[in-house]
RNA sequence: GCCCGGAUGGCGGAACCGGCAGACGCAGGGGACUCAAAAUCCCCCGAGGGCAACCUCUUGUGGGUUCGAUUCCCACUCCGGGCACCA
């Protein structure tokens, strides 16, 4: 054992103490406004866009603060790299969830917000980002929501904003209407309230026009994959066909189908359209079913069957999603109407059942019980024929009736199907819909998931839809040069169950002129959706202070579309959603000269706490003051980015973050301990820029954790034992660790005798020539398996590596004989088989 | 049901393009320094066997390809996320 020299003075500098570190490089960073980016003179502008908060009463959360701090290392480590790095922040802070939350409290959300926000401004300066606040957005402040007014009146303008009555989700806790995308599982995202649907005149955004753009364009974009298949799986496209059935009004006397048809039919329309992805299957098309709400279903029915059909029509307006995702069992009714099948010029029954929904599709489907679950089901529910058109190869081709459905028909041959037997699935489809369509029954169709985004809301809190409604003209808009609508400052802001905004009981803001005749108008009393705030901010940031216009020509031409862009996956089909339909939009209107807002976005993962995820009803939320308090902002940001890869989030543990205090500490004590004299060691040196080499590509592929452990596997190499560390070996040390660590990196920057920013010191090169040794150690496998390792001088032969396995007598002792077969990797192994 | 991820020590997690599984950190054990404690520094730390040199087993399960598999292929189990009576 050798002696352990004695512990250097430790009073001979101060310990590392993050308070007052900190406390100093916030103040000097506001001073020398390092953060401020020099948006009009940049050369290489690099826009690092983080996803800006909420402000929510209970403060930032540490999930902010994960994402954030994620970014900021980002955008810190490209500045290092030369670039005009610009990264702003601002507030997302309207909507519903604020004005609950004042309804809550009794408090104005007009005085609450500022407040929120001035808690939220602490926070944050106190977790050291390199954010430039004189960019900064409030999507509350007038001078921001009077462009979002502006974007609603350009959707106006090119008919891509209408009004209609329409089913709307309609939350009764939060007393609104609520989007598709803001409804799971059939209950509010909010506050989980069951959502009911209720018929109401909304405003929406023709976004499903724009769903195969939005759809082709994804395969553009570096995006995280899981986001776009979120986004892809959302828009929902199917290929099919529409087929027509012709409604019959002749009695069939067709083979099971015992329902007598009534005298009471008034059949307005004489066809019925159905959308099909099986067009191949036509001949096994047995019945029809309508959706409940499908308009022809009045006139075929009698006022018996006219009650049934209600209740289902009931069920589906209060979401009885229970009884419909628990039951298997299929309710339907006859009509006793018949429709001709195109192809086999059958009759087939028509059927009403919920199971078909009148939001996807025609609302009415032709249904293939042999082919498919939900059909078979009915069928057999309902005695309906059943014919099988579609067999494997070598199976038999002539049930009459099968006993299950066949599902997988992928790689089978039609049958059953007249002259288009033998086909195959993806041939009939094809050839059918051809053969249909020259007859004028079918028309090939692609259909989209996606629906038309309802943006209006019965609350107060948000930016006004600036319409005027008046009796002669209709639906006007505020000319642009009146905007904006200024929300009043009412104290019954307290929405009812009206469906209409609290606005409307004040006559002095409801009743105005119309702008258009001047007659007596009223104004729209909605509000937008929160994300339509969201949609666009990203383009005001570079022009925060611009007023002639929402976004500036010049500054959005160089600083836009976004070039990094970092945020949670809980908006892969809201906010970016959204915000790629209005760029879309802004861009055919010849605002944008671009149509995707996001060059590159990186989902970030989420941060849970010992196994659980963080809830206020568990106790285990955490509250970044405390940490900030006991470890400092550095030790707590670089414990954020260590605890797992950033892609994926992580479980924080308390006392993990002493590791990553102490792995700081030793960074401190080596920049106030080091030494010029003497050359730095070739072992540590060649470590360093190894190092270097790893974090410069971990930092861009945003693995932080591993990032981390190199450095920290780095400090355990040069500060081993107390060897005196060289300043050559600390310094690019500093220059590596300081976007995670910012107070500290410019502390250790300044104590080593540099008076500008570490973060303009540039990032340091690596020197390939210095990652390797002259030797290297050689693996020795014998049949596969490590038997022992050898060390061999770079570009030793095969022969020399195994001249060296043969001396090492362990090696040797499992080699019986001639090898069969050697295997050698210069710079790997060597491996025997016997 | 369909589409994406994922499963590795007591714990969080590493592992380039198929080449030493378990880097880094936490927790744990031992030691140095100290009157003592903290801090700091050094050593050990997947499981089993052996006095030891060493040996055997081990990356969710079962197969396969390969000199060699955490990594590739096939089948399956479980977990997380998206979509979902979507025709």
């Amino acid at each position: 054992m050798t002696a352990i020299p004695p512990n250097p003075p430790a009073d001979e500098y101060p310990p590392y103490d993050p308070a007052t570190v900190e406390r100093t490089w916030a103040a000097r960073w506001k001073e020398r406004g390092t953060h401020k980016t020099d948006l009009t003179g940049a050369k290489d502008p690099f826009y690092a866009l983080m996803m800006f908060p909420y402000p929510s009463a209970e403060g930032l959360h540490v999930g902010n603060l994960f994402a954030f701090t994620g970014n900021d290392i980002y955008g810190r480590f490209h500045r290092q790299k030369g670039h005009d790095v610009f990264e702003p922040l601002g507030y997302d802070a309207f909507g519903i969830h604020s004005e609950n939350f004042a309804l809550k409290v009794g408090v104005h959300p007009m005085e609450l917000i500022p407040r929120n926000i001035q808690n939220f401004r602490r926070q944050l300066d106190r977790a050291g980002l390199m954010v430039d606040w004189s960019q900064s957005v409030d999507t509350t402040d007038p001078s921001y929501y009077k462009w979002t007014q502006w974007v609603f009146l350009q959707l106006f303008k090119r008919g891509l904003a209408y009004r209609k009555e329409a089913a709307v989700n309609w939350c009764p806790s939060c007393k609104t209407v609520l989007a598709n995308e803001q409804v799971e599982h059939g209950h509010c995202e909010r506050c989980g309230t069951l959502v009911e649907l209720r018929d109401l005149t909304q405003w929406f955004f023709r976004i499903s026009g724009h769903a195969p753009r939005l759809l082709a364009n994804l395969d553009t974009l570096d995006w995280s994959e899981s986001t776009k298949q979120a986004q892809r799986n959302w828009i929902g496209k199917s290929d099919g066909a529409e087929l027509v059935f012709s409604v019959s009004d002749t009695q069939a006397d067709a083979g099971s189908a015992t329902v007598a048809v009534t005298e009471e039919y008034a059949i307005a329309e004489d066809r019925i359209r159905v959308f099909t992805t099986r067009p191949d299957t036509i001949f096994g098309a047995t019945y029809l079913v309508l959706a409940p709400e499908h308009p022809l279903v009045d006139a075929i029915t009698t006022a018996e069957q006219r009650v049934v059909v209600e209740a289902y029509r009931e069920r589906t307006r209060k979401q009885d999603l229970v009884t419909r995702k628990t039951t298997k069992e299929k309710t339907g009714v006859s009509t006793g109407a018949y429709a001709v099948n195109p192809a086999t010029e059958q009759l087939v029954p028509v059927w009403i059942a919920d199971y078909v929904l009148m939001d996807y599709g025609t609302g009415a489907i032709m249904a293939v019980p042999g082919h498919d679950e939900r059909d078979f089901a009915f069928a057999m529910q309902f005695d309906l024929p059943i014919t099988r058109v579609v067999v494997r190869d070598g199976e038999h081709a002539h049930h009459p009736i099968s006993v299950e459905p066949v599902l997988d028909t992928t790689l089978g041959r039609l049958c059953n199907s007249g002259r288009f037997d033998g086909l195959t699935v993806d041939e009939g489809k094809r050839t059918i819909t051809d053969w249909l369509a020259a007859r004028g029954t079918a028309r090939p169709v692609t259909q989209y998931r996606l629906h038309d985004w309802c943006i209006s809301r019965q609350r107060y809190w948000g930016p006004q839809i600036p319409i005027i409604h008046c009796a002669a003209c209709g639906p006007v808009p505020v000319p642009e040069q009146d905007l904006p609508v200024i929300l009043p400052n009412i104290p019954d802001f307290k929405p009812d169950d009206s469906g209409i905004s609290p606005l409307a009981r004040h006559a002095e803001w409801y009743h105005v002129a119309c702008p258009a005749c001047g007659a007596a108008a009223r104004r729209e009393t909605d509000v937008s959706d929160t994300f339509l705030d969201s949609a666009w901010y990203f383009l005001r940031y570079p022009s925060a202070h611009h007023a002639a216009a929402p976004f500036d020509p010049a500054l959005t031409k160089t600083w836009l579309p976004v070039t990094s862009y970092i945020g949670g996956n809980e908006h892969a089909v809201l906010h970016l959603l959204y915000a790629r339909f209005i760029t879309m939009v802004l861009k055919d209107a010849g605002h944008l000269d671009f149509e995707e807002p996001f060059t590159r976005f990186r989902a970030h993962g989420m941060i849970i706490r010992e196994g659980a995820k963080m809830s206020k009803s568990k106790g285990n939320v955490i509250n970044p003051d405390v940490y900030f308090e006991e470890w400092g902002a550095d030790a707590f940001r670089t414990y954020l980015m260590f605890l797992g890869p950033y892609e994926e989030g992580g479980d924080f543990r308390d006392r993990g973050i002493s590791g990553v205090k102490r792995f700081l500490d030793r960074i401190w004590g080596s920049v106030h301990e080091c030494t010029v004299e003497g050359t730095p060691d070739d072992a540590v040196m060649r470590k360093l820029h190894q190092t270097i080499k790893k974090v410069g590509e971990d930092i861009p592929a945003l693995a932080y954790n591993t990032a981390i452990a190199a450095m920290m596997e780095y400090v355990n190499v040069m500060r081993t034992g107390e060897r005196a560390v060289h300043r050559a070996e600390v310094e690019p040390l500093v220059q590596l660790v300081a976007s995670f660590a910012p107070h500290l990196g410019e502390a250790c920057w300044e104590t080593l005798g540099h008076t500008a920013s570490v973060f303009d010191s540039g990032w340091p090169a690596f020197d390939p020539k210095r990652l390797v040794a002259d030797t290297w150690e050689c693996v020795v496998q014998v049949n596969g398996k490590l038997r022992g390792k050898v060390t061999l001088a770079v570009g030793a032969t095969q022969a020399a590596a195994m001249t060296a396995a043969l001396a090492d007598a362990t090696i040797a002792k499992f080699v019986t004989g001639e090898p069969k077969k050697v295997i050698f990797v210069p710079g790997r192994l060597l491996n025997i088989v016997a």
